[in-house]
DNA sequence: CGGTTGCTAGAAATCGATTTCCGATAAAGT
DNA sequence: ACTTTATCGGAAATCGATTTCTAGCAACCG
């Protein structure tokens, strides 16, 4: 419950609370005796400065805000890493806020981050539309995107080419004889679902097969959602040969509908997704898999904001990185 | 960049910024027409107070801290919305931290939600005896411990009875006829895992069954660690005819191993684990698993807390929930 | 030897809010 | 009608740090 302040410091090493500051901050304009007092009466008190009156005064907080829209997903857990070791490389601490794709929370975390001051904020964002980071640009937070890409606002963003990766999957699954290939969208405010039906057509368009309107059934990106888009697709008549599901929780739901139809992959049905999904044991060997770099992508998007931070100013950048097929 | 601060607002107002303050706060002493001269100026300036320079003066704050040791174990995420849910109810938002069991990360996080004088921390420990909540506790800030317990501080704890469930599954096991158990420890620092360790031996005592030394194996509670562990266990002569797995991730590991070998489950072997495992369809359907309320757990720590913050004095609290076998 | 330069360290202003204290005005009581 | 009381709102102090400004002192130079 104490409350030990400069001025604390100050009276024990009989100096004043000016050299304290310095002795923290700026260092080299004080007397070697002096400095030794200093520090030996921050020991003694365990002094810790208070980071709130510091920031009244220098407006530099030394902590990064990570909003996302789902912790549960892998696919995030990585790029969290990414970011945090890029961060504290630098210095910065790293917090989490966890949106669930809801554009309520997401705005209410995207006020703490602006409240608080954070030094910059790192962001998935819910809706290519409707997210508004204003609130943050207005104080001069910078902001990166990850994953996803904002319409409101033009920020950098790191990220793969969605649309060429999603075209490569069709191409391969067309290679190993598919000719009727569904395909499980994400939610349309989302800029990846956009770009991966969209890669999805080219897929088709460049192998010569027909679009088809029924064959594209959207979900939430979650294993409900996957679970349900793949229940009517199987409806379909005559049924596709194929799934491509955009991301690896809907795949998750996918799998579970075909178990419950008594389909296996590859056999019955061929299967293609977005996204890791090694954590699932063996569901994904027989499938083709498109993977993001999601560790690098947490690293380069914290290097970019950090270089943001740091006052660099250029155009908003892109940073495009390589998806894998396998 | 702008800086909108209280004496804009009071200027634009025509008042003192002592009225602006006034009509945010303690609302009812101010009069009709001054209270929407100030309103309108606030909306048309979009001032937002700044919450440092508030916290100086009034030392209150509305974020928690919630540092778990793994962020990617569907444990703690649904862990996260249970506070999550209970914080927002009551105005506070959630940071979360992610230590990734590493006592460096853990202290350095602490450091952070002390320096940044949250309301206070939910933590589940890395470490019994090395992790630190000194910090916290001087300045006065209250921490509730979930899933595992600490044993540098009396502070509030939410879990669940690790020792009896454990107990349970073993003897569930012995009734499928298993006589030779093996099991899969977690790390030696956290409670849970000590726990577990001695239910699993109770669970043999009160079978009848002897308790033998290089049945037990310690794995790290990530998925590499159950894999090893498991793998150790295997090579023994005769091989167990069970193994009973201390969390999720491990198991997940376990099960990999047992794919390596070639062998099934429940035909070659029977599997007992520790937590939820749904999310990895159907790998699981054919184990004893004990799953924890954990939504539930988030949600009750989280009220503790805010009881706490309130100012609520009581002895250190277990709450003591319940884990079900399924 | 006097005056200038160069440091160091303290006093005081400052950041942006809240809150205490107090004066002014209006309402109420005699 | 005049004093007393209540109420409202402004001036100023405060929170805990940083930073500017300045005084004091030593060293250096001509």
């Amino acid at each position: 419950m104490s409350r030990i302040t400069i001025k604390d410091v100050a009276e024990l090493a009989d100096v004043s609370p000016a050299t304290v500051s310095r002795v923290l901050n700026h260092g080299p304009t004080v007397a070697e005796d002096l400095r030794d007092r200093v520090m030996a009466a921050i020991r003694q008190l365990g002094y810790r400065p208070n980071s709130q009156a510091r920031f009244l005064r220098t407006r530099a907080t030394t902590v990064l805000g990570l909003i996302i829209s789902d912790i549960t997903n892998p696919f995030f857990t990585s790029m969290v890493r990414g970011a945090e070791d890029a961060a504290s490389k630098a210095g910065y601490s790293v917090v989490l806020a966890n949106t669930d794709e809801d554009l309520d929370k997401e705005r209410r975390y995207i006020e703490v981050a602006a409240a608080e001051n954070m030094a910059g904020v790192i962001l998935s964002p819910a809706s290519a539309t409707r997210t508004s980071i204003e609130l943050l640009l207005e104080r001069g937070v910078p902001v990166v995107t990850v994953d996803r890409r904002l319409q409101t606002a033009k920020v950098d963003r790191v990220g793969v080419n969605n649309v060429r990766a999603a075209q490569e999957a069709v191409i391969r699954l067309v290679d190993q004889g598919c000719r009727r290939i569904g395909f499980i969208a994400g939610p349309a405010e989302v800029t990846t679902a956009a770009d991966r039906l969209s890669g999805y057509k080219h897929g088709l368009r460049a192998s010569g097969l027909p679009f088809s309107r029924e064959l594209v059934v959207r979900g939430d990106y979650r294993i409900e959602g996957g679970r349900a888009a793949a229940a009517t697709l199987m409806r379909l008549d005559p049924r596709p040969d194929a799934l491509f599901v955009s991301n690896n929780l809907m795949t998750l739901g996918a799998v579970m509908t075909l178990r419950d139809l008594g389909l296996s992959y590859p056999s019955d049905i061929k299967l293609a997704a977005f996204d890791d999904m090694s954590w699932t044991l063996g569901l994904s060997d027989t499938m083709t898999l498109i993977s993001q770099p999601t560790y690098e992508i947490g690293r380069q998007a914290c290097e970019l904001l950090l270089r943001r931070i740091a006052g660099e100013r250029f155009p908003p950048r892109h940073v495009v990185l390589g998806a894998t097929l396998d």
